[in-house]
Parts: C-alpha cells; sequence; structure tokens
DNA sequence: TAAAATTCGTTATTATCTGATAAAATTAGT
DNA sequence: ACTAATTTTATCAGATAATAACGAATTTTA
C-alpha cells in the first residue's frame, strides 16, 4: 500500500522520462512490460523503478509487469498532463521567438498564449498566430486572462523585474531562462533552464576525462 | 588538505552557480567572502559550500573566508571555462537558430562555428555571419575541423542518426535538445536539455500545490 | 491441474549526501 | 604583543536516496 509522505525531486525527475519510455512502447504495440525489462532499456535498476511508481499507487501486478497504457495514463495524470494551461512569454527575442514556434509543447497541453517584448521593433510582429505586445500590458494581460505558467526569456536584470508582476497576479508556475534566481514565494513554483551552466558542466567533463 | 577522490555530480552542478555569484560578487568590488555570508545570499548552507569548494583544494583562509578573484578563477579553471571550445548545431531550426543567435555563450569561450541542416530552404541562410550547410557536409567538416562539442537542435529520430557521426569523428561534448536519450560510449559526454521534461514537473508541481 | 517461473510490493541494507561540531589558523582590536 | 572574534578545515553524526533481498501473488508451462 503507498503512503502520502512527501514525494523526492528526484523521484519526480525521473517521472517524465518514465512517461517518454511508456509513450515510445505505446507506438511500439507493446501492451505489457515489467519492471525488469523497463530497467534495462532505460539503464536503470528495476528496483527503483518499482520504488519509484511505487510512491503513487500500486499500478502492477505480480508475475504480470505493468500495464504500458494504464501506466502511462497514471503517470500523465500525476505529473498533471490530463490538463491543459496557459502560458505567456516574456521576451520575445530570438529564445522566446524559438519557444512560441515549437509546436510540439502545444501538442501535449502547454498553450502559448501571447508574448511580450518592450522592444519596439518587436510589438506587433506575429508569431504563430500570436503577436508579441508590449511588456508594460503585461500586468492588465494577466489581470484579464488565465495564466498558469509565465516563461522568462529575457536579460537577468528585467527578469527579476518581470517575476513579482507574474506573481502578484495569479502565476503559479515560472519557467526562468533567464541566468538568474528568482525569489518568490513557496507557493510558486519556478523551474530554472540555466543553459550556460549545462554548457559548462559540458566543458568540466571533457577537461576531465583528459588529465 | 583535499584528496583527490571522485567529484559527485551533485557537487559539479552546483559550480556554475557559485562561479555566478562570485561573478556578481566580484562586479560589485567584493574582494572578499566567507562561507556564511556566500550561504545567505545563496540560499545553501555554509557547510556545504565549504564542502563543496573544499573537494578541489582549499581556496580559503581561516579567519579571513575566500579571496573573491581568487576563488573565481578557480572555479573557472575547474569548470575548464580557461579555455575555448568550437561548438557545431545540428539542425538549424528556430532552436538552432536561437542558440546561435544569442551572443552571450561566445563571450564564455563557447564558440558556434557552424550550423547544420537537411532542408534546402534552410541552407545557406547567414546566422550571426555562420552560414548553415547541408547535413551531409558534417562529417567531411569534422574531419577537418576542430569541433569539440556538438549541439543537437533537431527532433529525436534524427538526433539518433547524427549522434554517432559526431563520436567516430572525434567530438567529446553532446548537447543534447532532442528529445530522446543517446547512447554513446563512455569517454563521450552527453548534457541532455529536455525542455518538456522540466515543463512536466511545473506541471507537476502546480497541480501537488493544489491538492 | 499442478509445478515452475515471473514479477511486484515491501523490507532491509548499503551508499551517498547534507548538516553540525571541534580543532586549528588567521585577523583585528587594544 | 596579546587576546578575542572570526572562519576555515577536518571529522562525525544524521538524513536521505539507491540498491539488494525476499515473501506473496500471478502467470505460464507441462
Amino acid at each position: 500500500m503507498y503512503t502520502d509522505k512527501k514525494i523526492s525531486v528526484a523521484v519526480i525527475k525521473r517521472l517524465p522520462r518514465y512517461y517518454r519510455y511508456l509513450g515510445d512502447l505505446l507506438d511500439n504495440g507493446i501492451t505489457r512490460i515489467s519492471s525488469n525489462d523497463l530497467s534495462k532499456r532505460m539503464h536503470v535498476t528495476a528496483s527503483q523503478i518499482r520504488q519509484d511508481l511505487n510512491k503513487f499507487g500500486c499500478f502492477g501486478q505480480q508475475g504480470y509487469g505493468y500495464n504500458v497504457e494504464l501506466l502511462y495514463e497514471e503517470i500523465k495524470k500525476i505529473l498533471g498532463l490530463d490538463k491543459s494551461y496557459n502560458l505567456v512569454i516574456i521576451g520575445g527575442g530570438n529564445l522566446g521567438q524559438a519557444l512560441a514556434n515549437y509546436g510540439n509543447f502545444g501538442k501535449r497541453g502547454f498553450n502559448f498564449i501571447a508574448i511580450f517584448d518592450r522592444n519596439p521593433k518587436l510589438i506587433g510582429l506575429n508569431i504563430r498566430g500570436i503577436e508579441i505586445l508590449d511588456v508594460a500590458e503585461l500586468e492588465n494581460f494577466l489581470k484579464t486572462n488565465h495564466v498558469d505558467i509565465g516563461v522568462l526569456a529575457l536579460p537577468k536584470d528585467n527578469a527579476k523585474q518581470v517575476a513579482p508582476i507574474l506573481v502578484n497576479n495569479g502565476v503559479k508556475g515560472i519557467w526562468n531562462f533567464s541566468h538568474v534566481d528568482l525569489d518568490v514565494p513557496d507557493n510558486v513554483v519556478v523551474e530554472n533552464v540555466h543553459l550556460t551552466d549545462s554548457l559548462m558542466q559540458i566543458s568540466y567533463a571533457i577537461n576531465g576525462d583528459i588529465e
């Protein structure tokens, strides 16, 4: 039986990967899978898979394994992917436009409904049917539209200014591409994507192997 | 005294953040800092800072703390940021172009020297002085140019095809934006940036707080 | 139908990571 | 020069996470 105790971040970070592999299995018409079989595909221990999944419920069956479709749907629910979300991008530069242009987020239920920038040359530009608006209108937009997640794709100083506006107007999640740590209340989630940091990890590893 | 034992990934992941904070201190003209002071700024424990840094050497001084500039330079060296790297981007779509356009990587020594795509409409396009080349030329390019890091910004099936070409031609690091796990030899580093995964973590957290 | 093989859920063990503390070294004030 | 305050280094204890082991339930096979 599973308990309701706190789930660690490490487990949560693994869920999307399980979800992806299960999706691939579904695509290949595989209807059942054992933790052992899955562990070989994913290069993790079977024990970890069983323990991770067991945190959320007893989805498997002894002697059988896991029903792929059932497990896929369960993880989808756990991750909140059975719902859809409205996102606004702040920063209409290269990255902001690239994110808006990438169609796969929409397929998963993450819908970009607006982009904001302060650069007059960008304002009015149309990205995938979404017009870039003046960032001065952001607060008003948040008050009149339901926005779940704010995407910060702008220089760090600006990101620090914009974050409170998002937080104070009901945004519950921030996807932060700016190279700065944001200080927000506990009930707001910040997910950092510090691209420079991950590049640095590569350079560390490259050199470490050589030495 | 510090030992040469294996450094854990958890520590490495924290280094870029230390580096960033030290850079900010330098910019503000702060020349010395204690682990205690830094811990308050970074919202981590002083103990962790000291232990992390101590893995690489004794950079601090009892009664004084750490010399900001010295520590900054040390971490720079540890991360391999005192060298520069040549990168090629495979995938000239929105993301590939956005990465190439973002100037800050170059400042850190990460130089994009080529972009490849198989789409004839993109080939020949000029991004920040770098022409998009036909991906068919990739292998030849790798043989005649020194490339440290390959950036995969293309659909997952294509990424799986391209990865071996990079590996077999001396590329030591792969920055993988494709939503797939790559199978490469141990001496090649893969750093995954699975954007969808991090979005899913936000949706999980948003819902968790509500329930 | 019954025995053998699977495979999960759970408990136990091991490993790792984090936080706290004592000892040593340095600085700063008097 | 001497003392008090500071702060690192090194060590140790506690917490957390990952792996392994095992009993119970189910399926498969003969």
